[in-house]
DNA sequence: TGGCTTGGCCGAACTTAATTCGGCAGCGGA
DNA sequence: TCCGCTGCCGAATTAAGTTCGGCCAAGCCA
């Protein structure tokens, strides 16, 4: 991971599908060069995909909240097990698995209100592994694609 | 939106490098016919960019976060200054606008604990309208890049 | 109902890019 | 110093992106 890397890498975040000539111009190497990194980066995991980022009224999940989520016991088959279950819900968008006040945050998007709901009480609360869950609908959601790196220090 | 647009977005979502080639092979329309609708899509913002998805430990990322926080008073004002604040930490990689309990939700991303520690009470506490927040580690964030579809209905 | 218009798809032609590979230069070890 | 290894380059080949004229079918108007 040299500098080369870093910046064949930056240029990926920021365009994913912009043409390898070009990522090679502007990183000053060979056109041949720049694809050898870039198969190198992939095949070591450091470049874990290519994702197109689409509009979420146009998913139909135009509502989206995120549902903090308490289960017991805490052993981690209990984990492993909710983490899989939520995962395969079409309407979960990402899961983080905590450590704190909740076990769970679930990124959930929706059609509508009603969609929502419905997702909660038909999907969420039939798990009997769930002690609490608490619901705060997203007003906006502000990501960050290419995030200038971090200093090494 | 029909079916067509669909399946293209479907595939730019998985695999966002693929050619237009083997998209308009996999959705069933000729090349011409497959760049043409990715355009008008993209012009009509559905789909808003391609981004490179990497590892976070690569990033000097490793340790993960997401801090609520409340802040006062609730004006548009307040509100548009602090996200925008936020969002300019090169630590922060997401920053979501929320209702309820917590007026945000940052999701943030630092090389160890201290980094993160030192992001938090070097940049965040300074900020005189936060009165009051609370950081949670992730252990774990599952990410879907593809979800399938939500049911229309 | 019949002709006209329009939108959208196709495929050929042309331009540009991806991919492969042999060779060369720089570096480190013996 | 000499050898071998690593990584970069650039030319050649294959494949992809892009443009554009023509065609077909659906909708519309008379």
């Amino acid at each position: 991971m040299d500098e080369l890397d870093s910046a064949i890498v930056r240029e990926l975040q920021r365009d994913a599908r912009q043409s390898n000539r070009d990522i090679a111009r502007k990183v000053g190497v060979a056109p041949s060069t720049c694809l050898e990194r870039t198969r190198l980066l992939r095949e070591r995991g450091v470049i874990r995909g290519y994702h197109a980022d689409i509009a979420a009224s146009a998913l139909n999940r135009g509502v989206q909240a995120l549902v903090s989520v308490q289960v017991r016991p805490l052993s981690r088959a209990v984990i492993d097990n909710f983490k899989a279950f939520a995962a395969g819900l079409p309407e979960v968008q990402a899961v983080f698995v905590m450590a704190g006040n909740d076990d769970f945050v679930i990124h959930v998007g929706a059609q509508d209100n009603e969609h929502l709901h419905a997702f909660l009480v038909d999907r969420l609360s039939q798990r009997k592994e769930i002690v609490g869950f608490r619901t705060s609908i997203i007003f906006q959601h502000l990501a960050k694609h290419d995030p200038e790196p971090l200093p090494d220090a």
